[in-house]
DNA sequence: GTCGCTGCAAACGCTTTGCATCCTT
DNA sequence: AAGGATGCAAAGCGTTTGCAGCGAC
């Protein structure tokens, strides 16, 4: 998410104060965020950014990699920086963070077993775990 | 989904033509459905059935247990009967059809390692597999 | 100077709500 | 007879599109 602008620029995009805006956004986010919020917190460091840019430019981030597309109960369309490599997302349910970790094989194990009892041929998968943090863990105590 | 007028009789639902249409329309699905394909469908056997009841018993199927919801790229909310116990969706990229596959104890041992990882307390997972189902890989050769 | 990017406003489509009526219980 | 269920119409939201002006290259 540091490299965005080179990203876009090798990519033939050019690199604007709103863009700046949402990648500045989506770099300090602590979890999944709506592009609601995006707009909110956009506005601090570009105050005449639109909803509008905010949606075609998390549009164009997926598009080249550079957030990830997070699926909640209360709708489809948030995103959060992506890293290298594959990941998933870990949601907590109290406080809405949200930590990547990295595809293990005990998926590509599970992937096997899928293809061999169904015979489909199994191009990708989402994966999203929910739970509580440890953060939130700890204020349940008493 | 063949007892289902067990169970909303049972928790104190009432047992009508529009439910019963989006049931058998459901029965017979061999896929997820959309709102509108259970409602277009259901009017073959409820004509006066409207999209607000579909809306609505779709909703209260789902809290039910009668039906799973299904995330697909185009939108979130769609229906498909579910079995008994912990299973999982397997969607074919082609022809849209979807099975279900147990969960088995690969998910177990993954959440088991991000929960030491992270320190989160796992409590829900989603997991989804898209590909190619073996009608379709055949339709694909030459 | 070119052409992509932006923001506003309006259009759009999906989902929910209000309400009078119907029908299961 | 009572109250949940239904369907229509309208409201409500989130998302997309059209267009004229602006700004990165």
């Amino acid at each position: 998410m540091q490299n965005w602008e080179q990203v876009l620029s090798g990519s033939g995009h050019r690199v604007t104060g709103s863009r700046r805006a949402v990648a500045e956004v989506l770099a300090d986010a602590e979890g999944p965020l709506s592009h609601q919020t995006v707009l909110e917190r956009g506005r601090a460091l570009h105050p005449e950014l639109g909803l509008v840019t905010v949606y075609r430019t998390l549009d164009l981030f997926a598009e080249l990699g550079l957030t990830r597309k997070v699926h909640r109960e209360d709708g489809c369309s948030n995103c959060m920086p992506s890293s290298a490599g594959h990941h998933h997302a870990l949601l907590c349910t109290k406080c809405g963070a949200a930590v990547e970790f990295p595809c293990t094989d005990d998926i590509a194990e599970l992937v096997a077993k899928v293809e061999s009892t169904t015979d489909f041929e199994v191009h990708s998968h989402l994966l999203q775990l929910s739970g509580v943090c440890s953060e939130c863990k700890a204020k349940v105590g008493p």
